[in-house]
DNA sequence: CGCTGTTCGCTAACGGCGTTCACTAAAGCG
DNA sequence: CGCTTTAGTGAACGCCGTTAGCGAACAGCG
């Protein structure tokens, strides 16, 4: 057992800190150490590319390994395994979903809150669409009964994706925009789930309320349903276009939360263009 | 290309008449046909409790074969590849999904309106969560780019299953339950998919409403959420138990429709007992 | 420089998979 | 009975994940 692959050498410094300053101090990454990333990165580069052309049953080491140029056994230098490798490019895409939203966020005007909220949330909607395979393995069913293999990447990665939303949640409260529901409609078994639910979350310490926290599970779990929906073609029989019905849904949710909803642009909404 | 298998021998029989009477007029099944059935249903049996023991990735020919004390090319008389295979099963778990449901709401009595809708959506999510591996297959992502395979069996099921609560559904229009959202709610573009929808399911005759299709869809897509996400596990990390926000979920769907909300019998909702 | 321990990637191999093809043996039927 | 249709087999092809053992390249150090 002298390899352990899968484990990032972390260099010990919080990501808060600026790293220029500290990257002599601490340790310039050996060229061993650079060069083992990149060919970590054209492996993580190449699972993705087959992810999207063929689907999750079409990623394999082999395959991998044959557009590398290299033998699938040398890959085991740098991954555990084929569930462990899919589990890092789920991180990834979870982190690069965090950003097509926060970027779609970041593009309308901070105190906008309405705007923003409408635009973040057709940007979740937007890049699901436009990324099929990977919403499924990200928001799919968990492939195996994955008890062996650890997920701890991928779950932070999502946690760091929900964050993206929380922080617009939380101005929504801060600015009272909605009511809350009555107490005694949360039973307190659903109370103390929903406790536990912020406190993972990170949004213990602040006021938020557990009806609070029950509008936005509602609400997540509404918008869930629609673009699980659209990407996984349950409706396909049956509907052409889904996007009436996800806006529909939108109007709904936001108009329960109090944000004003804002018709879709006709151009598509991933193109982030400012408006006039 | 001598052998087609996967066409079910259908005996033109529409399903509503009764058979008795039909069996010797039309064909009695041979004792080749009945074994062929046979072995058929032996092949699905086998699939679904390997789909159940290992998931779907853990259901093969090969294994199969092998405990049926064949080898895996003989199947190929029955079934013309795996993924064919999975769709007849997928197709055989709607329907069982769909007796589920109306099993339930057949424990009910019939006037029962109310009772019959808390019971019969409390089904689905009881069915989905002791059945986690075949919901994954019936309702998660598209496997491939199944271009290639035939989906019929499994879409046809399906809207079997989507029928037992359309008929709810209607009753609810017909007994005017709910307020119907302003007209002005839905756009063209949603009104025709809509009416698409209606169509393809049945009720176009009926005086069914764009309006209440709408309401329809929404409510199914929260509680499609709710169900996808507490299957597929995608709150784990940050709440133990799903129930109470189903049944939130639940409260609020069935207020919107108009429709009296029971909580749950403190026995599981799977158990169908006689209330006092 | 040469020496030494580590990392890398290879080959070979095992067992599993879906699927095709050519073939035999059995069953059905006139 | 003989002929046709069908069920099932064995061998083979080409995939797959994964393990074990080996040699070559490399990094660091005296």
């Amino acid at each position: 057992m002298s390899i352990s692959p899968d484990v990032t050498i972390k260099r010990g410094v919080p990501q808060h800190m600026t790293k220029p300053q500290l990257e002599r101090v601490e340790r310039v990454p050996s060229r061993r150490e650079r060069v083992r990333e990149a060919t970590l990165s054209e492996i993580k580069a190449i699972a993705r590319s087959h992810l999207v052309e063929h689907g999750v049953a079409g990623v394999s080491l082999r395959a991998i390994a044959r557009e590398m140029g290299m033998t699938a056994p040398g890959l085991y230098r740098y991954v555990s395994g084929i569930d462990s490798l899919l589990v890092l490019i789920t991180a990834d895409m979870f982190d690069e979903l965090a950003a097509a939203v926060s970027d779609a966020d970041a593009s309308v005007p901070a105190e906008d809150t309405d705007r923003r909220i409408n635009t973040s949330l057709r940007a979740f909607r937007g890049w699901a669409l436009e990324h099929p395979a990977e919403f499924a393995v990200m928001f799919g069913p968990r492939k195996r009964l994955e008890q062996e293999v650890d997920l701890t990447p991928a779950v932070e990665a999502g946690s760091r994706f929900g964050a993206t939303f929380f922080t617009l949640f939380e101005r929504l409260i801060d600015e009272a925009r909605f009511e809350l529901p009555d107490s005694g409609r949360v039973t307190p078994e659903l109370a103390r789930e929903l406790r536990a639910f912020a406190v993972t979350c990170g949004f213990a310490g602040s006021e938020t309320s557990v009806e609070a926290m029950m509008v936005l599970s509602s609400c997540w779990v509404r918008l869930y349903g629609v673009v699980c929906m659209e990407v996984f073609q349950h409706l396909d029989f049956v509907m052409r276009d889904m996007e009436p019905l996800f806006e529909s849904e939108l109007q709904n949710v936001l108009t329960g939360l109090g944000v004003r909803y804002e018709a879709p642009q006709s151009n598509e909404t991933a193109t982030i263009s400012t408006p006039d």
